[in-house]
DNA sequence: AATGAATGAGAGTTCATTCAT
DNA sequence: TATGAATGAACTCTCATTCAT
């Protein structure tokens, strides 16, 4: 009766089910990212919730669901900015320059949605900061970049060396870059992008 | 009694203490490189190795000790070509090509000698192919470099970035080039440095 | 609305929680025909529904309680023709050809309507293939026919063992029956009757 | 140096071993007879036990396997007398007496050695009385009967309900005797075997 | 020292049952 | 009354670690 008619009602339960699973997923986030992939135990995950054990499964099946849950949702988030990558007629270094940044960006937002407070002592060096969003995404820059390297008809040799160097360049100084604070990415970018295409420039032409 | 005994043995004892210690790495080896550190059990360590579950306490106190002990041993192995970089005045081009070259031979020489089998899929890209030691050799060409950079007063700006840089693709083109066969550590160092180096000389000098 | 008034009518309330009540009864006649009685669960039950869980519980407490409830059933069926057999004056062996014959109409129509399919190899020897009506069915003839030959003073001797064999045969007999093809009741009655009656001849007088 | 050479020394460790694996199997029997096989779960069979949960674990890998275990122990126990049965050239009737005195006595013997306390209300009406090895050694006598009376190329119609109703009888008469106290072997055995041979001499010829 | 069975914590998962909507 | 998500007990099984032998 009070209700207005064109809005869509919302019960509680529909509520409750849209928080719970969010917080499953906010858990699942922190937790992969505390302990990585392999040592997050679904328990860790409803722990860090609240809810009672049986509930995870009502949501997801497994790790591995919520994992892809979460990697899906990144990788859903990135993909228009990656689509316009891939479908302009841009020039090599006109889509390194936006591949790298549109990454950047993407993890600086990340990171800032999501400050991990992360324990002084790295547990162990095998253990990755990112979140599954992040491993998501990065994936997608780096098929994108293989995928373009390959197509080019590259003069220069070795082209699946060349995407391997593009690719650790961009992981490892987005991963410094969300060390500092401020958080510079357009700095970032302007390095990691002069890096990739001068070392390329310098490498020796194929032979033919 | 059928020893001989004027000569300084070894007893029954500490032969098989030595022995023992080492099948335990060399278990601890295959089974880290077969399913990766998080992954693998104590268990599945000791069932490798044919000796009695506890028996395994009397040698290392955790997955962790044997894991740092093999690292520990490459870490050893590597010292000396590693002390040698550090000492000499090379210039850093000199360095650079030294360092990675000593790197890329050791992990071939590491892989060569553990050629494990590793499932085709990848259960998660966090994985790492490596042996402890080739992590932590890594580790070590990792310092030296960025040490390097740091003490050089380079001219260029953020030896952090460059550092990061140059080590990621230090990695990267490693593991790849340990997909190929033949292994090519020529073939891959020419390529690493030829990239790092024409890489830093785009970048711009730093203010001064 | 589209109710005609004067007649007296059941409420849609009514109907369907007649429906629902029925629409359990079938799965769980169905699921314990599949699984057997311990190995089913309520969930199990509910899901071959298509009702809520919670449903369930307006109508039953409990996996025993739908149990019972089906055997209930299948014994309400039957009592006419039970009745009709303690009643009359029938000699012994006129009783004991009715009674079985009563049985394995019973069943082999009750397996007719539920042609259960069930997985080939038996998981337990304990686990039968009966519907909670047969069960119930058959615990009436066990007693019809324990009592009848308790209340004839019978000549021979040791009517509890004679009771017993009775009922074995008839459950036996009955079990194969319904997986021949066609199900002949009439041969199977033949069988089991002159068995017991022949069997029972044999036996010793009971001492006077 | 206090121990006879020629005693095969029994360390601690062994005795223990050999008194948790009875205590298990003990457990277990227990279990099975009071729950049946489908409601028993492992943990319960551990409490019994006293021992801790991952013990079970070191002797049996999972309930099915302790069960056939078990059973594999009856039948083993029972093995000889069913063999002398098989081979020699006993009449049918002979053989019948056998058999069943065999099965009669084993069960027997079973129950007098494993004296358990049953609750007065029957839980469910599947659940039997009969621990596993009872069941194997049923099985036994069931397919040695049915063997016996097909290679018979018995003068009587259908075997396959022949069969039945021997076992049937065999079965629940059995079961009767272990109710009564003192447990009388011959006169069920004399019971059981007359009603069967009289019942099965009383069915008409096959047809030829 | 080596052994290997015992231990009990804890992981993944399912289930009966409740109760707010 | 129907719904179906939440709950938490219980189950199977594995693991690191201890300790009597």
């Amino acid at each position: 009766m009070s209700q207005v008619a064109y809005l869509p009602t919302v019960g509680k339960r529909e509520q409750t089910k849209v928080a719970n699973r969010q917080s499953i997923l906010d858990a699942a986030r922190e937790v992969f990212g505390d302990l990585g992939y392999e040592t997050a135990t679904v328990r860790d995950i409803i722990r860090r919730t609240g809810l009672a054990a049986g509930t995870f499964y009502n949501y997801y099946r497994s790790k591995e669901e919520v994992f892809a849950a979460l990697a899906d949702d990144g990788a859903r988030r990135f993909a228009p900015i990656l689509k316009s990558l891939r479908n302009r007629g841009y020039s090599f270094e006109e889509f390194v320059h936006r591949a790298i940044s549109a990454y950047f960006g993407f993890i600086a937002e990340e990171q800032r949605t999501w400050i991990e407070r992360r324990p002084a002592g790295e547990p162990h060096p095998h253990v990755r900061g990112e979140t599954p969003e992040m491993a998501a995404v990065f994936a997608e820059i780096r098929d994108a970049l293989s995928e373009d390297i390959a197509e080019r008809k590259s003069p220069f040799s070795d082209p699946d060396y060349m995407a391997a160097s593009c690719i650790a360049i961009a992981r490892d100084v987005g991963d410094k870059m969300l060390e500092r604070r401020p958080i510079d990415t357009a700095g970032a970018t302007e390095f990691a992008v002069t890096m990739i295409l001068s070392g390329l420039k310098g490498l020796p032409k194929a032979k033919s």
